[in-house]
DNA sequence: TTGTAAGCGTTATCAG
DNA sequence: CTGATAACGCTTACAA
């Protein structure tokens, strides 16, 4: 148990040091307040003297804003992930807000715990990365003017602000790459994990494919991660027609997927085998990958979450939905890029 | 500007709702707190209709203790480094923490700035994994009741938790590992970042080699990442002394370094070369890499932060030194495992 | 522009 | 075990 007998330095004591009263140390904290600058000098003075800071959770509890986002994601080290919390995080705080990272694991309720932690600590804002909250907690949160992101959760609760990408207009694009490219038989990697974008991605090529008069193997296994790239590479490479041609859902399942296909079944890419992945993480355009893939747009994502929290709501159910634009990256894993 | 009209519902209304004093509800919500069963039932059940959370604000702001961690942390985007993050945050939130990100760049003064950012939210304590805080913040955090912890930063300053590993000594098993692979023209692979675990790593390369007879060829590049990798291979392996073991100062580095040697320089690793990395991030194990490093230990660290956290500090100068090992994983990057 | 005073939602203290 | 009351550190009318 901490005792810590009142140890940080309250306005107060700014206040008496300054010879001024309380509220002139809160004016001069607060950019528009109206103080006259050789107050707010004094008061500054003294602050620095005594290492004063505003006490945010006091400001908070006032202003009924607390400055904190919450951003609620699962496997955090994942490349995707820790690039999109990367640019959220610092435009967060160019925006002068302050991130509070939440965990989830995949279990159930994980999120809804998640939301109930950033309620306790009265954040302005939600945005969450992974899994999708019970619409009750949904409701509690839009009810307690808590603003709430989805990212690539593509769901169609009002309220929200949900931001997607064009997963299924991107997946057609890959077939055109591939028919263009002389393959015939397709196939697509992915995941049981079956979140909105997988299946987005899986429906889009599956439905290109069929208007070239193509089928598709779809092969899915475990988490969507290197691991799983290698497992479904085996189950499709050792298929007696085996596939020219595969999408893999992930960047991650892509590189798991090439090292595979590359040193157990001796297969060359693009020559005898043509890949793309989604997401565009680093070490796709390692010189190991060099892998045509779509461009995960973390910085528009991030920018458009951030100018909708800073402008203030605009009434009760002003989130709408967005959807972005993935660029397809190409490199070395298609042949005729 | 949100308008926000008071929407929380607070321990008043419960406690209206529930028939009982605010002293009750706040008493429910309170682990230890002597309360009857029954009364207890009847406020979770009130709170539970009106949907009522305790405000952490309030809570943090009369027990002076928010909860609150501050993670301060550039490059989060980094393997390593998000690795460390995910543990961190997990193990902060079994432990009853919840973590605040704040993100730091290169410049000047940025540690400071998000130290006192920890200040303003009143965190509990600040794990810091990049930068070095200027010393007059780390005694205002110190005197403020604010616990500190530095991860590999190698200070000596009394008051924080220190977390080490045993980078110098580590690079001896390097040297050890080179000379049995029978190697004898040695380089060390780096980046101009100095921090100190680049330089231990360094400093203890070159000391256990310098007491093997061997000399150390250094290379330096801009910042620790897969392209400076791959610059210092162009310098290391363009020499008319190409060197045939390169002890890489992290596994990022590594990759670009293995990258650039294969398919550049057309160089098989072991057979021409010997290479050695730190970290072990997850793409060390890809088969394309195969790379022999040394695990950080970030379950380890993690828990010596968060065990430190929770039990309270016992004087001001808590302070520690821990040092941790590292453990050499062996893979195919060095002949004769 | 400034100071006074009220109030934000809690928890701690102290009677009962 | 329970309820009233006084803090906690701040912001913000309101009045001067």
């Amino acid at each position: 148990m901490p005792l810590s007998h009142k140890v940080f330095v309250s306005a107060a004591e700014v206040a008496r040091k300054a010879g001024v009263s309380r509220s002139a140390v809160s004016r001069a904290f607060t950019p528009g307040a109206s103080i006259s600058g050789e107050t707010r000098q004094r008061v500054m003075q003294a602050a620095e003297e005594l290492g004063y800071h505003v006490n945010h959770l006091a400001r908070g509890l006032m202003r009924n804003e607390s400055g904190i986002v919450c951003l609620i994601v699962s496997d955090v080290a994942t490349p995707y992930r820790s690039a999109l919390l990367r640019e959220l995080t610092q435009q967060l705080q160019t925006a002068g807000k302050v991130a509070m990272l939440v965990n989830t694991d995949r279990s159930d309720g994980s999120v809804d715990r998640a939301l109930s932690q950033a309620i306790r600590y009265r954040a302005d804002a939600s945005i969450i990365l992974s899994g999708l909250p019970d619409k009750s907690i949904t409701q509690l949160c839009l009810r307690n003017g808590q603003r709430l992101v989805l990212i690539n959760r593509d769901d169609d609760q009002p309220g929200p602000l949900r931001i997607n990408l064009d997963d299924h207009e991107a997946a057609g694009r890959v077939v055109t790459a591939f028919v263009r490219a002389g393959c015939t038989r397709l196939a697509f990697a992915s995941s049981e994990a079956g979140t909105p974008s997988l299946m987005a991605r899986e429906a889009g090529f599956i439905a290109a494919a069929k208007s070239h008069g193509l089928d598709v193997i779809v092969e899915r296994y475990g988490w969507t991660g290197y691991e799983a790239g290698k497992v479904v590479a085996h189950r499709l490479l050792t298929r007696t027609q085996r596939p020219d041609a595969v999408f893999c859902a992930t960047d991650l399942l892509a590189c798991g997927f090439m090292d595979a296909a590359r040193h157990q079944f001796s297969i060359s890419i693009p020559e005898q085998l043509c890949v793309v992945g989604f997401d565009d993480i680093e070490q796709s355009s390692w010189s190991s990958y060099q892998l045509t893939t779509f461009a995960q747009p973390v910085a528009a994502i991030a920018q458009e979450a951030v100018t909708w929290l800073a402008n203030g709501s605009s009434g009760e159910l002003d989130g709408r939905s967005v959807k972005l634009h993935a660029d397809l990256i190409w490199r070395d894993s298609v042949r005729g890029g």
